[in-house]
DNA sequence: ACCTGAACACCGTTCAAGT
DNA sequence: ACCTGAACACCGTTCAAGT
């Protein structure tokens, strides 16, 4: 009961992997998977990892930088759909599967989500992305700047969305909150802000589903519609 | 020196005002102007108030209310100009208008702005704020669904728009993550990323001034031409 | 170069006890 | 009802020292 190591028997811990950035963001994932996004800490981690938190800090910048490469571990999962083959006609729909992809695997991560909001990824399946969506709006017929300046604001709507919604339905605390707005909105009494009355089932209807897909139009419509400032000025 | 109380001099600290939830979010701005939204902590407010943290729960429920409580004062500041007086013609200036200041507001505190991405306010001048784009959306021909769902996206992209543009100049860490992102983006090799390559200049070019204004445009135009979903089907 | 122990300087929240 | 001290269970990050 005293041995120090037993080469053979008792490998329940796999001998205590070396360290590398790879296997420690597999780790984290594992515990956000498992234990949610606020769990997964430098100090956490190195405790799953069997070592001390200052060990991470040769391969991780920092937290912030640590749930950014988290995030676009879990960009690998967002279905680019049909890659590279042509069929120019359906951009518009091969575009809004890719965006729903994407809000879809940050609903599974609703804390991911919002945190994606803050900190932009840079990882090797955010840049896969970013290119597709760039490819399908240009294909839509979008401009240079209407492009470029596009996909960010495709991208940061989807996400919020998927923040909001995810959020809404599964985080325990966040939903009130929500929760707090919705009652607000429902409250406000007629005569100081008659127009939220007026409205007031509207401003909290739809479904993600509505939602996403209307907001989704929004964009792709206002996009292709407005020139950039230089264009023509 | 050993005194208990003097009642006339010594007045340096006013006598420790009694808690109030009034008082407890005037000190939580105070201590975010002076120094920053990351050090308005439920101990730190505790600290400034001369009490214990536990205090502070029987006039706010934990971090992020007051957080959320601490914006919404701020959100006082927004201007909601001509508040009543018609003008029906300039209604989309007028909107422009109100989204600019929210988003300066915003501006002068971008910790603030990433936290209303992620906590949405509910007080009474985010009320005012919602009440004010409701008409003016509604002013511009918005229906029903487009003026209650496009309250929601536009106020939502200024609040993007300020937390990253805003980052990008102030927050002296939170630079680096853009930095990465810009780095990512213009390393892209033109074999793996030709379209992000193609477009590069462009993806991250634009004064916050031209992206606001561009953001703005293609929201209104894509809100107004963009029906709800029920409303043909 | 990589890894570590230990420390520094913090957190949010709860609870039993007081007034 | 409000306020408090004290505790519980955590954090991120740095640094000198080791290998």
């Amino acid at each position: 009961m005293s041995s120090r190591r037993e080469p053979t028997s008792r490998r329940d811990r796999p001998a205590k992997p070396a360290l590398s950035r790879q296997w420690i963001v597999a780790a984290a994932l594992g515990i956000m998977r498992e234990e949610g996004l606020e769990k997964v800490t430098m100090r956490r981690l190195a405790q799953e990892l069997d070592t001390g938190p200052a060990s991470l800090y040769v391969y991780v910048a920092n937290t912030a930088a640590l749930h950014a490469a988290v995030l676009d571990a879990l960009l690998g999962d967002v279905d680019l759909s049909g890659d590279d083959e042509g069929g120019d006609g359906d951009w518009r729909e091969q575009l809004r599967a890719v965006l729903r992809s994407y809000t879809l695997v940050l609903f599974a991560y609703p804390q991911l989500a919002r945190s994606a909001l803050v900190a932009r990824p840079s990882g090797e399946n955010y840049l896969r992305l970013v290119e597709r969506v760039l490819v399908l709006l240009s294909r839509g017929g979008a401009g240079r700047e209407q492009a470029a300046w596009g996909v960010d604001t495709l991208l940061q709507s989807a996400t919020a969305t998927a923040a909001e919604q995810a959020t809404r339905e599964r985080d325990p605390a966040a939903t009130d909150e929500w929760n707090a707005t919705v009652q607000a909105l429902g409250a406000a009494s007629e005569a100081v802000h008659p127009a939220i009355s007026a409205y007031m089932p509207a401003l909290v209807a739809g479904s993600p589903e509505e939602r996403f897909r209307w907001g989704f139009d929004v964009l792709v419509n206002g996009i292709l519609a407005t020139p950039a400032p230089d264009a023509s000025a």
